[in-house]
DNA sequence: CATGAATGAGAATTCATTCAT
DNA sequence: TATGAATGAATTCTCATTCAT
């Protein structure tokens, strides 16, 4: 059922509409959940669920700049094949439409890639910088690769996607003090 | 007039509210704009009319990577200092509200950013990587600080702004071939 | 549901009142029609599916005059008796507000009425002129007697409709070459 | 400047377009006249009044037959003439929009024709009924015509127009007792 | 006399949510 | 548990009319 309604996507579709596309009747969606915030929660719970396992699917061992690179392609991929998750991850964000304690019940799910992120710094591998931003930052650019690849301003080609991955990673590797 | 809208801002205000924050009745506010999605595109090409020169503010001489930090800078400052100009371009992104036309329209407002890129480039002072991801990033990378103070996620004190400056440049510096 | 609406009658009302009047809410309406004119066209369809039917009713065997002022007072009667259904045609006719699509679904119920009239001018009971150009010189001479009781500018008594109709009938009928 | 006004007609068009079609500013117009309902009621005396002098115009000697087919082209010709005049009149017959004291005024600009009718029904031209009858179906019967012109359902050749007052003739003529 | 920006009540329509079956 | 008709507050937009210049 939820599957359903995610693979519609919600962006900002009515109920009605919803409702239709999932082939359930509008009553039986608030039979599940409460009111339409909820399921929004829901997806969003269910996509950043993901994450966790889906960023660090596949890292090689050992060398930090490969598992960092690797990071980044799994969530570049999984954005370009879940068009509707990213859609959702976009939409989501602007108006604040995630109670803040939602936010903080999907924080364990992350704690995995915060402690690559600090690993890394630790181990000079990465800038010593504020962690919130140097993750922000690398989130921030799979998000315009995937953006530019979204809008169709980019072909994103294999070079194009290394070339924002270099990027990335001159942005955040150790530089020394 | 549009002022005042524009202080006020959009947000995903109702036309009501939004008339009646800027002290207009409805009614006036169809005398100047023909529906809604006109006022949205008319606060849209004032700010983005702003970028080109808000942007090239203040440039130094010669130094191309104290330009990128100044550009930098300004635009970070001016977003800062203009949080509904902030949200409504975060907005505004979203669902693609504004008109191909208009986006069409602004472009030579930005001729000089994109020159000062170009340029770059081919002064070899930037990475040699497609001009729209290389304008991407670094302005991907000015909105993930923007927004880490913006939603007071960090206080992006000078040592976190300069940090944040760091990434973008190295993340866009040549780098040899 | 939709008996409601054509007993209310559409005039010129709002939405609001009509669905006040009706006793449904505004909403419920817009669950079973998509908008305005969708509900006006509905009420078309209903009271012209009718025509086809009420104008034939009782028709008298064989002789073509009576038969004809039998169509006659049946229109005729069923106007008076349906005020509303009168005031509906005369609305709808002004500014074109069926759809053409909708007039031509129409067209079918009047087969029959129209048969009558191609008969009539084959047999050389009526004149033989046009048929649409017969049909509504017929047609308009109800209306006309119709609008002088409706407007209560005539009583039209008996006589009176009866005066009504041999002046229809001297119009058409044949009267040789 | 009433002038303008008609040419452009007033059918259901807000004021706001009748004053930019007229070229004046939607204050002049209310200098001239208080409210809607009263610019109606000025195209309607002015329309009005010219029926009573169209109406008789280049009216034969003698032969009433003559003097009523005049009479019947020459509002056919007013008509398909002047379109706006058409559109107005059947506008503004639909919801009673004209006051009852403007109505009252003008019945001295049809005495001509009214009284017409009277001869023709004293001097045993026309059937012996009621006068509001004989002119409303004779009205009527010029609508259809025109009506059938307008909305391009027939293209009323000279033939279609001269059966068209045939029918009208012989609705009206004297019969006999 | 002429102007047109400003007004705001009211119209059409949307959509999250309820509730009887 | 499932259904979907019913609800009505909220939203966008229209248009006759006013009034300061």
């Amino acid at each position: 059922m939820m599957e359903l309604v995610v693979e519609q996507g919600v962006h900002a579709t009515p109920m009605s509409q919803l409702a239709r596309e999932s082939n359930v009747a509008i009553g039986t969606i608030y039979h599940h959940f409460n009111n339409k915030k909820e399921i929004i929660e829901e997806i969003y719970k269910m996509i950043f669920k993901d994450y966790g396992v889906v960023l660090m699917t596949n890292l090689p061992e050992d060398d930090f700049k490969k598992q960092f690179e690797t990071i980044w392609m799994n969530l570049y991929n999984y954005f370009i094949t879940n068009p509707l998750a990213f859609k959702f991850s976009e939409w989501v964000g602007v108006p604040p439409i995630i109670g803040d304690d939602v936010v903080e019940q999907m924080k364990p799910y992350y704690y995995n890639v915060r402690d690559f992120f600090l690993r890394g710094i630790k181990e000079k591998k990465l800038r010593n910088i504020h962690l919130r931003l140097i993750v922000q930052i690398s989130y921030g650019n799979v998000i315009s690769a995937v953006r530019l690849k979204d809008k169709g301003e980019l072909p994103m080609t294999e070079k194009q996607v290394q070339d924002a991955i270099d990027c990335s990673w001159d942005a955040v590797k150790y530089v020394g003090e």
